[in-house]
Order: C-alpha cells, then sequence, then structure tokens
DNA sequence: GGGCACATGTAAGCTGTTACATGATTAA
DNA sequence: TTAATCATGTAACAGCTTACATGTGCCC
C-alpha cells in the first residue's frame, strides 16, 4: 500500500527508492549502495526494506522491470506513474523519525559514567567530526567532478553543504566541551 | 533481558530509564515528562516502553517500588545494582540508530519537488533551528537556576551546548542553503 | 460540574534489522 | 582457484508507536 489514502504513516522507504530510481535505472543492490554512499548521513536502507519495497511498488506500476524479467540482474526503472508518485510522496509533510543519540544520552548520565569515560566520548566524537569532514569533502569532489549527475547536482550539494556545517558544528562543541571538563574542579584520587 | 550477556543490543530504554531514575525516585509518567523535556532533542521513549521497561527493571531488582505496593502511583528508585547495571551500560559502545533526516531527503531529490518547494522546506528548517535556540536557552536557565541538580547539571550543560551549536549550525545553513537557491538562474515561467 | 493534568497499563501492528541461503561474475 | 564484489531474496524477531481503556485529584 504505497499510494494509498489512508494518510497512514506512508512507508518512507518508497520515497527513498523512488528518488534513488529518478536519478537512473538501478538494480536493488546498486539503490542500496547509492543510498548508503551518498545519501548514508542522511538516510539507510536495508537490503531487507528495498527488495520487498521494489517489489511493491512494481506491482503498482511505479517502477518497471528492464531486463532479465523473471530472474536475476534486475535493472529497475521509474514509471511515469512512479515520478508523479515521488512528487508526491515528496511534497508530503516532513515526518521526522523519534531522536535516539546514543552519545548525547552517555553524557548526559555522564556523573554516573564518569569524568574520565565522558571526556574520552567527547573527544572520540570529534574525531568522528572529523572523519565526516573528509567525506563530505570526498563527496563533494565526485558529485562536482561527474558531469552525468549535472541536473541533480545542486541539490545533492545542498544536502553537503548541511552536513559539513554539523560536523564543523559537531567538531567546535567537541573542542569545546572537552576544555569545559578540563576546568572542572580536580576530583580527589580514586 | 536486560542485563543478559548475550551482547544483543542492550535495549537503550532501558539505560534511559534508569538514568533518569539515578537523578531521584520517579513515577514511570514523571520519567517520560522529564525525558522529553529535558532530553526530548535527543532521546525520547513512549508510555508503552517505559512501563514495561520498569516492570522488567523491577523484576531483576535494579529498580524498587516506594509506596502504594501493588497499585497506583509508584514510586520507583534505582537499587544499588541498578546503578552498578547503568554504569555497565553507559559504557557500553554507542550503537548509533540509522539515520532518518527527512529533510535532506527531500532537498537530495529536491529536482523532482521542485525549486520553490525546496526552498520553502529549507527556510521552514531556519525557523525550526531559531525555535529550538530558544528552547535550549529556556533549558539553559531552568538547569543553571534549579540547585536540585547541581550533581547532574555541567553534564546536562554539555548536552545544552551541543544542541546549541547544532541549532546554530541549522539555522547557518538554512540561511546559505536559501541564498544558493536564489542566486540560480531562473527557470521558465511555470 | 467539567476539564485538565497526572497516572497506569495493554494490545495491535508497523517498521526495519539481522541472519541466513544462494548464486554469478570478476580480479588476483 | 580462491576471494571479493555484485546480486537477490526471505524469515524471524526486535523495537517502538499508536490507540485504546481506565481512573484520580485538583482547579475554576
Amino acid at each position: 500500500m504505497i499510494g494509498s489514502g489512508k494518510r497512514k504513516r506512508t512507508t518512507q522507504t518508497a520515497m527513498a527508492v523512488l528518488g534513488a530510481l529518478s536519478v537512473e535505472p538501478m538494480t536493488g543492490y546498486q539503490v542500496h549502495a547509492g543510498l548508503r554512499d551518498v545519501l548514508g548521513n542522511f538516510w539507510t536502507e536495508s537490503f531487507g526494506q528495498i527488495y520487498p519495497t521494489l517489489h511493491q511498488l512494481e506491482a503498482d506500476g511505479l517502477v518497471e522491470r528492464r531486463g532479465g524479467d523473471g530472474a536475476a540482474k534486475a535493472l529497475f526503472a521509474i514509471t511515469k506513474p512512479g515520478l508523479a508518485a515521488l512528487k508526491l510522496l515528496l511534497a508530503e509533510p516532513i515526518q521526522q523519525s523519534p531522536q535516539r543519540n546514543g552519545l548525547m544520552l552517555r553524557v548526559f548520565f555522564g556523573r554516573q559514567l564518569g569524568k574520565r569515560s565522558c571526556r574520552a566520548l567527547i573527544e572520540q566524537a570529534g574525531r568522528d567530526a572529523q572523519a565526516e569532514l573528509a567525506r563530505f569533502a570526498q563527496l563533494r569532489a565526485l558529485i562536482t567532478s561527474d558531469d552525468q549527475y549535472a541536473k541533480d547536482r545542486p541539490y545533492w550539494l545542498l544536502t553537503v553543504a548541511a552536513g559539513e556545517h554539523g560536523a564543523r558544528a559537531a567538531l567546535a562543541w567537541s573542542k569545546e566541551a572537552t576544555r569545559t571538563i578540563d576546568s572542572w574542579p580536580q576530583q580527589r584520587a580514586r
């Protein structure tokens, strides 16, 4: 039930899969790889979601199978109704998935975790943010260099920019928080 | 099975509930309200999670019921084994829940959504970030003023700072992205 | 007396991951 | 030839939300 009028929570997976296929025809495997590599910082889908969704979309006529009809190596392409459905899905109000930030949970209860461990976690978060920044720089270069995706490029670069802003913020926080912790009065030795 | 050695994904809900009770004894209702109001930007739990978890924790001896033993208005307090379990849980490696950023998904496929709608979404995100900043300022004031939570305060302020950094980054991105979109060559009318 | 905040709980069901099973193709 | 990558799929189950059912105490 992907385009049903039920106004239940429309499965966001369909949006992601249709979106991926709106760029170019792909196999299910490529949909997964593409989402992971390019949108991975903002969106993830597992095979267990992608293949059933692809079948459902095909049954609904929103995507069509090209090549290897019954069997392996199926290239899926979005259909005209599929493109229309995608536009509708994208226009729906954003439903944010519940927040689950494991780092913040730990920092929040940092008194129980202990100052040292807490500080280590925060420093690690800083290193992670730095690695993220590097990945975004790579991604930006990749997107800019490949003329095949020229049409989508400006939008993709917007998301890259968002990722970079977020990563820089995380990095700045990590440094600031580390300094803050170091400024706390010394605990008595063990 | 909360503290089992199975090394399966430890239910993070137990961590949140035990953490809340490490601050002070609470009813299930208060656990929910507390998480929502204070940690809401980083963590959410529903009643459907909290009450069963509380019962499981009680059965495991990690929390104990105070007052109204069989019936309503049960105040739960963390036990000594519960505190130990919490420390262990907090020390476990962070398992980040899958990313699901609806805004970024839409911006990424913004070509299908259209320039105008995309721009509107981004502006809305900026307003949301501003509202978040205001909420964090309020929260900071609340935490700073209430001496009851002095022990946890420094850690709580760290998470507030993280939220502020993130919100400011979102705001900056929103402004930058809006300007970027406005700089794009005009599409032909309609 | 009516409404609201406080309070507890359960059941159904959706969403999504993990683990498994299987096989083709390609590079070392 | 053997390992890695590409590729497809399913079943079981974990996690979580939503909706419902129920009741109390307080303020206006």
